[in-house]
DNA sequence: TCATCTCGCACATTTGAAGAGA
DNA sequence: ATCTCTTCAAATGTGCGAGATG
């Protein structure tokens, strides 16, 4: 069966989007749902120059980046089998966006700047979401976890450890403005936390994450299945870690490569782009220049790079010019490979978008502290590349854990250390964005992430329910729990209920948290599972869905 | 002295109200 | 009366750099 562009319409909208745009200028398309739940996948034939191409993905694919991408990884085609394929049971499963910037910032050393009023995110963490009920609704949040337990300096050119980090602070959730809101709704388009704002201002009250300065840090993605904020009963409780995100917190930028990179990427700041020719400010820095710098021989200041320069005199900001020559920039800022910084980053980068920490049942579950993503977050590490991997068999994940998380610095020029080969998909067609969502105003409960209120009977933000349980997750869950020591050096775990070596066991393994459907990738039949009588409403979904009992 | 932080600045985008026109 | 489009000002986001702080 074939459709013209106007046929998708039972197709979602952004699918359905999508593609009649792009079938005006290119022809018949053919979209087919795969699998016999019709939900999720979808094989797609284009006619392109009176040839047929076609291909196989899920609907999380149709992102302004990831639609770049027509030819390249993101779409591929299907292989022999996988049309008749048993299809997969659908899993949450997580994607961070705009991977090609990540990686660029990542592999030099992400920095995000805090101030004491708040400051965004560039690149803003972004992310596609698949696998949730359609009609169930879900609150997305989001929270920044300590990477390790170092605090940093930067030398020269290179980030170096600098002592113990500072205690953490009490997390605070940023919580997607839009929550809560249908699993289909968060599924159509790339969920953006543009408006988390990063903070050091411990005294704020207006719902900024907090961080210390010269600490690394994760982001975090929550994904929790409640009918409101002020929910108290929740279904599943799921989270993801990014490590293709991980940044250290700063007050101010002091890798130029980053500084560069965030003036050529966010649109905000490209008033820094041209810096060098026609602004105020280096006109100003011009006339002063003139009145210091004698007139001849320009380049005799020692140790500037403005003597491997040409003619131009007005190349000041050098650090951020674009016409500086590569291995330049790379000598100043620390080649890969002899930066332990950047190797770290790079390393990480290698495990994919994110990884799944846990499943998590409502009240009844463990929230995880902080600390704990230390070391849950790498042990799973299902990597979610969309479409790449939406219909590859579930297999085991690569046992690095090592390479994850390296020892020490020094690490990192052991003879494993590879640099990131990952991209995003090769930059092809452009197809047009989605159009933009509606803005939903917060309610009141939302917009302070303060105290509980003082009313114990009144609905309580769920931010506060969050950080008062995982202030004390014992009591979440009924038992005592067992806190664990640092693990390999970073930070303590906690684990609940007593039974820890399970609990650890199948957090490490990716065993699957009370069904096996819900983590089919992360090593099948090896893995330790836990249990548990509550079946989160997500997994009768499912289970109904699959007609597993 | 040094590393780090704070603040104000100029320049950019985003947002939303107001008005004109169909 | 309603809708769409354009214009414009205010709000907001950005990195820079001087000065403050510890």
């Amino acid at each position: 069966m074939f459709y013209d562009s106007e046929g998708l319409s039972s197709l979602p909208t952004c699918l359905t989007l999508t593609l009649s745009r792009y079938a005006k200028g290119n022809g018949v398309v053919d979209a087919t749902r795969v699998g016999k739940h019709g939900y999720g996948m979808f094989l797609v034939v284009i006619k392109e120059k009176g040839r047929y191409y076609s291909f196989v993905f899920n609907s999380l694919i149709f992102t302004p980046r990831r639609a770049a991408g027509w030819a390249g990884a993101a779409l591929r085609r299907p292989g022999r089998d996988e049309t008749q394929a048993e299809p997969r049971a659908p899993q949450i499963e997580v994607s961070l966006q705009d991977q090609e910037l990540w990686a660029k910032f990542s592999s030099r050393g992400t920095e995000m700047i805090i101030t004491k009023s708040g400051r965004r995110m560039f690149p803003p963490c972004k992310v596609s979401v698949t696998g949730l009920n359609p009609k169930a609704k879900y609150l997305l949040m989001m929270d920044m976890v300590p990477f390790d337990n170092n605090k940093y300096k930067w030398n020269r050119d290179r980030w170096e450890p600098s002592g113990l980090a500072d205690p953490h602070l009490p997390n605070r959730f940023f919580i997607h403005p839009e929550s809560p809101a249908l699993g289909e709704k968060w599924m159509q388009y790339p969920i953006s936390f543009h408006k988390l704002k990063l903070t050091n201002n411990t005294l704020n009250s207006s719902g900024l994450v907090v961080l210390h300065s010269m600490h690394k840090y994760l982001p975090r993605l929550h994904v929790v299945q409640a009918a409101d904020v002020c929910s108290q009963r929740w279904g599943a409780y799921l989270h993801f870690a990014f490590p293709d995100a991980a940044f250290i917190a700063v007050t101010a930028y002091q890798n130029a490569e980053i500084t560069k990179l965030k003036i050529d990427n966010n649109p905000f700041a490209k008033g820094f782009r041209d810096y060098g020719l026609n602004s105020k400010r280096q006109r100003d820095q011009r006339v002063q220049s003139s009145c210091k710098r004698p007139p001849e021989n320009p380049g005799e200041q020692s140790g500037s790079v403005n003597e491997s320069k040409t003619g131009d005199t007005d190349d000041a900001d050098f650090a951020v010019s674009s016409t500086e020559e590569p291995h330049t920039a790379e000598r100043r800022a620390g080649s890969p490979d002899s930066n332990p910084f950047i190797s770290a980053f790079m390393r990480r980068h290698e495990r994919g978008a994110c990884g799944v920490e846990e499943w998590t049942e409502g009240h009844r579950g463990p929230l995880l502290n902080s600390q704990d993503a230390l070391d849950t977050t790498c042990g799973l590490s299902s990597c979610h590349y969309p479409a790449s991997a939406a219909l590859q068999p579930p297999g085991p994940v690569p046992p690095s854990s090592d390479q994850r998380f390296p020892q020490g610095w020094g690490d990192s020029r052991a003879p494993g250390a590879q640099p990131s080969t990952s991209g995003g998909p090769p930059g092809g067609l452009p197809l047009p964005l989605p159009p933009r969502v509606s803005r939903v105003r917060l309610p009141e409960s939302l917009e302070t992430a303060g105290p509980l209120t003082s009313d114990p009977s009144g609905p309580r933000p769920l931010a506060d329910i969050l950080n008062r349980i995982r202030d004390k997750p014992e009591a979440a869950q009924g038992s005592p729990g067992v806190w664990h020591g640092p693990g390999r050096g970073r930070g303590y775990s906690f684990h609940p209920g007593g039974s820890s070596a399970g609990y650890l066991s199948s957090l490490t393994t990716g065993a699957s948290v009370g069904n096996s459907l819900l983590d089919v990738r992360a090593n099948p039949g090896n893995a330790p599972s836990l249990e548990c009588p509550y079946r989160a409403p997500v997994m009768d979904f499912y289970s109904n869905l699959y007609g597993v009992k």
